[in-house]
DNA sequence: AAGGTGTGCAACCGCTTGGGG
DNA sequence: ACCCCAAGCGGTTGCACACCT
């Protein structure tokens, strides 16, 4: 729809169009004043003439104000259906039709995340509205539990199940006891295991800044964690190395001014077969308690490819922390169990290790629901991070507006100089990026955005956490050239070969992340932070 | 063809948040 | 500190359409 010269006459005509059908129409919500007579407001369908009203008014003064719309437009209409018509209807540059599979990847990897925080879905998805996320997560909730699927592909929860049993094992140090730390050590090959240097443990009175023991991680090659919390405060917290390192990474997705799109499959020859994430954000799926959320966690997984291992090794350097993520509804852990898709060997993994018995050991210390020593932890730590969450949340959106208004993340511009290290990119890391993509029954080979043919598989990374991109900036704990090695071994040799380092829009603070070792307990900056609600 | 049911989507509603006075 | 208002957010509802029996 458009606006000439001769507007004025058009809305005219489109006033009394509105005033004659709105007669008709009749279904009416609240009234308001205005003049001197009292205005009954429309309720229902929006019409077109009511479209061009409200676009018209908007080209003129812009957006805002929304409850002044009905004074200088004319319409019938309350200031919030107006903002909402507008914002999922009107405004430019919205798609329209259904989801694409990478949309609905994203999604369901941020619902993994997030949960039901649809605007801030919207923000990381251009074009789309907090609705029609909404309402396609609605509509997939129904379905799936019609058809007694599982919400998240199964690998997406077992991911959660190895942040819990990840959880457990740093509970376990952080209240001393390291018998255990080894539990998830010596499982069958390509399973998750857990190894520890309990020697390197500082078991003693909590010294400043804590140390946790040194702890590398080789997780299940199709589910590898890595992560980085903060999660074990001051309880005789230890120096806590966790490395990972797997050989195959698969490439991030660039940030376009548009769209959040899936590299082309040509730049990146032969990775589309097995799949890495570097996640340096925050799996807190269906967390119940959103106080737990603000412990630091920085994750790398690894989802994988069905029946394709591969494999991982250690690495020193790399670093690991979690938080309890046991937040699935009872009847996710039976639709789990019970999927008849879990039929593979590798799903028997997943079976073994989503099996709800298997969860429960482990869920005593670490899950929301169960209150525990770590819970204890999460609350001190809560108190301790408070303090940062306004700043937190401004500056995602504002890291989110940059993001599209540029296509390119100006880590400059949403730099919190309250954190300590560049804290709001690290929690718009944490807010924005998928952990995993797995195999979503669902969805196929499938088109990007621009057209290409996509893997199913092919992971919707951002643009910055591309290994190559990674690699480039040092950003993954910054000096670390293990880290740096790992990728570099996990990258597909020709794509070093062929492929010049890509530029990194690093953002200045990301590099320190190195030093996070630096940082006392009380002044640890907060990585994960979530958005209360 | 008619009625029932499922589905997707637009819109509404109530609550929360943040800013300004 | 309090109140008011605008805006945002998430849950829910209602409607139109498609499909099935």
């Amino acid at each position: 729809m458009t606006c000439s010269e001769n507007d004025g006459d058009t809305l005219m005509l489109l006033k009394e169009q509105l005033e004659s059908s709105s007669t008709d129409e009749g279904s009416c919500c609240g009234s308001s004043t205005t003049g001197g007579g009292r205005v009954t407001l429309k309720k229902g369908p929006w019409t077109t003439a009511e479209d061009a009203l409200l676009i018209s008014y908007v080209r003129k003064h812009g957006e805002g104000n929304w409850n002044a719309v009905q004074r200088h437009s004319g319409l019938l209409r309350c200031g919030k259906s107006c903002r909402l018509r507008w914002a999922n209807h009107l405004r430019p540059h919205l798609k329209k039709g259904a989801f694409s599979p990478e949309e609905e990847q994203f999604i369901i990897q941020m619902h993994s995340k997030m949960g039901n925080r649809w605007a801030r879905m919207a923000a990381l998805l251009p074009g789309r509205t907090d609705n029609e996320i909404k309402n396609y997560w609605n509509t997939r909730v129904k379905r799936r539990s019609r058809a007694g699927l599982p919400l998240y592909p199964p690998k997406l929860s077992l991911q959660t199940s190895n942040e819990n049993q990840l959880i457990q094992s740093a509970s376990e140090l952080s209240s001393g006891n390291h018998q255990n730390i080894g539990v998830l050590q010596g499982t069958m090959n390509g399973t998750l295991e857990f190894r520890c240097h309990p020697h390197k443990a500082n078991s003693g009175p909590l010294p400043s800044p804590p140390r946790f023991p040194d702890i590398p991680v080789t997780a299940l090659p199709c589910h590898g964690l890595g992560y980085y919390t903060r999660s074990f405060l001051n309880s005789g917290a230890n120096h806590f190395k966790q490395t990972w390192e797997s050989e195959t990474f698969s490439p991030g997705c660039h940030v376009n001014q548009n769209s959040i799109m899936v590299p082309a499959f040509e730049e990146l020859p032969s990775m589309n077969s097995e799949t890495v994430y570097l996640n340096p954000g925050l799996g807190y799926p269906y967390d119940p308690d959103p106080e737990n959320k603000n412990l630091a966690s920085f994750i790398c997984s690894t989802p994988g490819n069905p029946g394709n291992f591969s494999s991982s090794r250690l690495l020193p350097g790399a670093v690991k922390m979690e938080l309890p993520s046991l937040q699935y509804p009872e009847a996710d852990y039976i639709d789990w169990t019970s999927s008849s898709l879990l039929k593979s060997s590798y799903d028997a993994v997943d079976m073994y290790i989503q099996s709800p018995e298997n969860v429960s050991v482990h869920s005593d210390c670490a899950s929301p629901r169960n209150k525990g020593l770590l819970e204890d932890l999460v609350q001190e730590s809560h108190a301790i991070s408070s303090g940062k969450k306004q700043s937190f949340e401004k500056s995602f959106d504002r890291a989110v507006a940059a993001v599209m208004a540029s296509g390119t993340i100006k880590w400059e511009e949403i730099r919190d100089p309250t954190s300590p290290f560049c804290l709001s990119a690290v929690s718009l890391f944490n807010d924005c990026n998928p952990t995993v993509i797995s195999t979503f029954d669902e969805s196929s080979a499938c088109e990007t955005p621009m057209g290409d043919k996509q893997d199913k598989y092919t992971p919707n990374l951002p643009y910055f956490l591309r290994p190559d991109v990674l690699l480039g900036s040092g950003w993954l704990m910054g000096n670390s050239q293990d880290a740096e090695d790992s990728i570099a071994g996990a990258l597909d040799e020709n794509l070093h070969k062929e492929r010049a380092p890509v530029p990194v829009p690093v953002p200045a603070g990301i590099s320190s992340m190195a030093s996070l070792e630096a940082y006392p307990w009380t002044n640890m900056p907060r990585v994960c932070q979530m958005s209360e609600h």
